[in-house]
DNA sequence: AAAAAATCTTATCTTTTGTTAACGTTTTGA
DNA sequence: TCAAAACGTTAACAAAAGATAAGATTTTTT
């Protein structure tokens, strides 16, 4: 099965954060799920409760909010990568963030419920303390980043950061998501990229 | 002592993550240190590694930039909330954030030397990781908000929101400090604040 | 108590962004 | 394959924000 290769990768990428032993694996990955979607489906649907944490196989996802009707994406996703609405999740309530892909998406995922059935077992609740709490703190930082970015540059300075750093975003995503993502309208990116060409 | 009372608030905070029974408390205490920070003493210097994590007893702190050698005052904290700068104790490399106390401020800390050595002890070890996960996870669903309000919201909505819901910010910071943490400069804030009068 | 520094507002001018709309191109979907 | 939708650029104008400086008031420091 390809499935086998697929629990494989994703075994290698916790291991930045958590080792099992074979023992706790097989308990582990009887809590997982995989689910592939569609392009343009979601991962959570707006109004919806997130209720689980995926792990991105391929494919991509965005993160949007919704105010006065339009949608403003605030995020992405990528292969390698995990994806939930963390507060949601956590607060079991309706976030104010929906979660689209944006291509053909394999995900394996483990739910709220199973997250917690783990946490409530001896055997393996001393790793998944651990694995939330690596997870958790590897996020925070990417937030802790990007919320300086936010205090401290210009959109223009940001949009110069992601051309630097931000190759799988500028590649793979349409540019008016680009803009919601660095806090601006389309309209202003297109023009900061127009100042960019036009002088240094 | 004023030690004792000041210990007790600070386990009872503690009880929203972990409670420790008698035996856990009298290690973990000894890993903690008190400090008192004279207004405009730091937290941690510009250039310094973050070493600890603090828990604020009395007192205020503010997180702030330097670019351009201006000084740009990214987030606050305030008596019964924690203090780090999150990526720079993890990493134990300087962050590009610095702490400095705008009152007197009373704290108990217990470093990352501490923390390492809790995490290894397994009479701590397990209530330890979970501490980290859910003061992590706490922290994560914060930035969350903050980072929504920036993708989604204008400064002047964002200031609205601080009438709200931001007494201690409002009451207790100077107003060149709100500024710069709603993403504008002291100019604008001042702008803004006279629209609102005169309208809504 | 006096001097110095910090704070906030206001004014002026410049730059940037938002808004709306038009246009051509590309992609999508029926 | 063909019509519809999505996408990116540009233009024109309005609104907001940045930069700088001046001035009044308050706070801090000596």
């Amino acid at each position: 099965m390809d499935t086998l290769k697929a629990l494989d990768t994703f075994r290698q990428h916790l291991e930045k954060y958590i080792a099992f032993n074979e023992a706790e694996w097989i308990v582990f990955t009887q809590h997982l799920h995989f689910t592939t979607l569609k392009k343009k489906k979601h991962f959570i649907e707006p109004g919806a409760v997130c209720n689980d944490v995926g792990f991105i196989l391929s494919g991509s996802v965005r993160y949007y909010h919704v105010k006065d009707g339009e949608e403003i994406t605030g995020y992405f996703s990528f292969e390698n990568e995990f994806v939930t609405s963390y507060k949601s999740y956590l607060t079991r309530q309706p976030g104010s963030n929906y979660i689209q892909a944006l291509e053909d998406t394999v995900l394996v995922n483990f739910s709220y419920k199973s997250m917690q059935q783990m946490l409530a077992n001896p055997m393996l609740a001393y790793k998944m303390e651990r694995f939330g709490r690596l997870l958790g703190e590897y996020y925070l930082i990417c937030y802790e980043d990007r919320m300086s970015s936010f205090i401290t540059k210009t959109p223009e300075e940001r949009y110069l950061d992601l051309l630097s750093t931000g190759r799988d975003i500028l590649q793979r995503m349409p540019q008016h998501y680009i803009a919601n993502f660095l806090g601006i309208t389309p309209v202003s990116l297109s023009r900061i990229r127009r100042r960019i060409l036009i002088h240094g």
